[in-house]
DNA sequence: ACCTGAACACCGTTCAAGT
DNA sequence: ACCTGAACACCGTTCAAGT
């Protein structure tokens, strides 16, 4: 039983994280949530930024193993490339939530270093998978690969930045299949 | 005379907000950088909200402009078009800043609607001029150059807000690169 | 092993009071 | 007309103390 009261802190602050970025990260608010005053939450976590790279850590790793989800459900690798904005798109259906990657992005002055880490983390799992992806697909070279990788990455990251301000899941939708036209986004529907 | 110490919390409040967003202004902080006491500056502001959708709406007001000087300067609306992710890279260059609209775009649930208004009004801004730039290009039928400006403007937002993350101007620049070379925009170096 | 109350410096905000 | 000091509730954090 024990990391019970660690869980539900974790799984508290990840809710308030993306809804609200670090800076939404409030102990008191948690402490609530959890049935522990604010101060128990020092004995689980030495600090918030402790807290905060847990929560970001976790964000990652979870994003990894939907990542190999898709693969393994899409043997083939356009259709892997065309289910990959699906995944900020679920953050947007789900109470117009961020992805915590960009967020922190924003914060990133106010954030300790080892939140910083893991943020960078994720960048790094989502472009390693596209662009392993875009070289199955046979669209070029390793180094074109990577180069695209990056470019769908920052592209889909800024269509969920700027559809969530709207509160517009439509303006999302719209920005991917714009991606698409354009060829940014290898052809095919989802 | 009148307005000299609003200036100067304008101002300090603006730096502030680009380097860390609107929970970044902090009053006492500004109040210390104009030499005045924290209380002092509400005589000039009534709030905090106030104080954010005045500078995010001197932002709009200066990024507005600066399209228009791009429009003049280049006849050639390709050489627009190609000239428009300077906007973006400038914040980069000066302080590694985010575009104030991308910051508070992360952090609307804590934003205060004035704010947010003041924020829309900054995208709404970028999307026109991009549509019309298009338009001018002869790229398209209206619909299809809106519909391409959006998708312009939130990757471009998107290129930033990652490069910001590793400090890497060049980064932003392959980003741009790439969006180029897939298609996203209208190709010719600026 | 896990939690708490009380305190700290810091925040936005208010307000009566000063010039 | 413009500014201030003192107070308020709120924050992250610490720590001695409880079970």
């Amino acid at each position: 039983m024990t990391g019970n009261a660690r869980e539900a802190i974790l799984a508290a602050a990840k809710t308030a994280a993306q809804h609200r970025g670090y800076n939404g990260i409030n102990f008191r608010s948690i402490g609530e949530a959890v049935g522990v005053k604010n101060a128990s939450i020092y004995y689980h976590f030495a600090s918030k930024a402790e807290l905060g790279a847990a929560v970001a850590e976790r964000y990652w790793q979870d994003t990894a193993k939907v990542l190999q989800g898709i693969g393994e459900a899409n043997p083939d690798p356009l259709r892997c490339l065309a289910a990959y904005p699906s995944i900020f798109r679920t953050s947007l259906e789900d109470g117009n939530r961020l992805c915590l990657s960009s967020f922190m992005a924003a914060e990133y002055e106010d954030l300790p270093e080892e939140v910083m880490v893991e943020v960078k983390a994720f960048a790094q799992t989502n472009v390693e998978w596209l662009a392993q992806v875009l070289a199955a697909a046979g669209l070029g070279s390793e180094a074109f690969c990577e180069r695209r990788a990056r470019a769908i990455y920052s592209a889909v990251a800024g269509a969920q930045l700027i559809a969530r301000t709207r509160r517009d899941i439509a303006l999302f939708d719209e920005l991917i299949d714009s991606y698409r036209d354009a060829g940014l986004l290898p052809g095919m529907q989802p």
